[in-house]
DNA sequence: CGCGCAATTGACCCGAGGGTCAAGGTCTGA
DNA sequence: TCAGACCTTGACCCTCGGGTCAATTGCGCG
């Protein structure tokens, strides 16, 4: 069992190396059908040393979510001006994060195929929370503003993610005759 | 081990409440994720009754996909007139399956999630083949009747099995605002 | 050098769950 | 009624794979 364990620097980039390997077989053989010792032969290491860095399978692929989210909610943040009004971030935000889950199509494919496993399924729903809240303080904001009308901000933070996520989900498949940017622009008129 | 059996009536009605159950189970947790046992519980019957009935778990899910194909044929087949010509039987066809597809969408859901397990994957495959043979059949037809361009009858048919399904992955997942009558007619002239 | 901790190994443990089996019950037809 | 096939049970088996652990090796530093 680990339980907060202090890494060397060779340490981090072994749990990296973890982290890669896992990340590359879960996303050609799903979650379930990798084994951990698949992993840790991917990465050259005994399986013994996979609990030195992860206490379970289950924590590595929450691990591997999390790091992907903090890069998604980084891009956001990158992409919305701070000056600008409430709406034209939620709309610079949806654009950056079309943008992001093009660019990392495997994973999230991964994550469409997984979303059922009831094992996994809260790592990602406090995943979706987190975007939740963010549009939810933008769309706060936006009625403050005068510029959404009332009415539940949740309500409208769901309706901002779901077209996200799904015209994501349409792209990928190959279903959208677009460039990322073409629709990148629809979307962000879209959901304002 | 099973080979060939012979079932009484009341075998039969045995092995479809055995298929129900799992049918169920399966939509609503994933093939993975349901164990025989739940499988047995669910239909009222001791564990050892279901290799009475199926040699494996894989055969029963195969099973379950080819009588699910068994019906979709039929559906396409009472929907195309024999008259026709070999390019409105196409359009007959797809329209009979979008909406097949339509009434099923938890079945297809759970193919579309089992996709990519390895096990599966060859049953999967075979049903798709079953049905590019179909459309390789009419476009070869339409093509001795001059009424498609010459060229490869198996990637015109991996185009329109391409489209049906991803018109009905589309709707399923409420991308699509539209109701299935004007979906299918909108995919009839789509693939024609 | 040698202490101490990070890193690493591979043998081992153990529960879950797919699959087996011997035994017994029930129905049918000769 | 008897044979034989069908049906049903629950205890059992065995593999797979996640997780543990004692032992060993490297490494940085006083």
């Amino acid at each position: 069992m680990v339980d907060r364990r202090r890494h060397t620097d060779q340490g981090y980039e072994r749990k990296q190396q973890l982290l890669g390997a896992a990340e590359q077989l879960f996303t050609e053989r799903g979650y379930g059908a990798t084994r951990i010792s698949d992993i840790c032969a991917a990465a050259g290491v005994a399986k013994g040393l996979f609990y030195w860095y992860f206490p379970t399978k289950e924590t590595l692929f929450a691990e591997l979510v999390r790091a992907m989210r903090t890069q998604l909610r980084r891009a956001q943040a990158a992409a919305m001006d701070a000056g600008a009004d409430p709406l034209t971030r939620i709309r610079q935000g949806s654009e950056a994060s079309l943008r992001f889950m093009a660019e990392h199509q495997h994973y999230f494919a991964l994550l469409d195929v997984e979303r059922t496993d009831p094992a996994l399924a809260e790592v990602l729903k406090e995943g979706s929370d987190v975007y939740a809240g963010d549009v939810r303080r933008l769309v706060l904001e936006a009625q403050a503003a005068g510029l959404i009308a009332d009415g539940d901000p949740g309500f409208y933070a769901v309706g901002v993610l779901g077209a996200v996520s799904s015209f994501s989900n349409a792209h990928r498949m190959g279903r959208l005759d677009m460039t990322i940017d073409e629709l990148a622009h629809l979307v962000g008129d879209w959901v304002t």
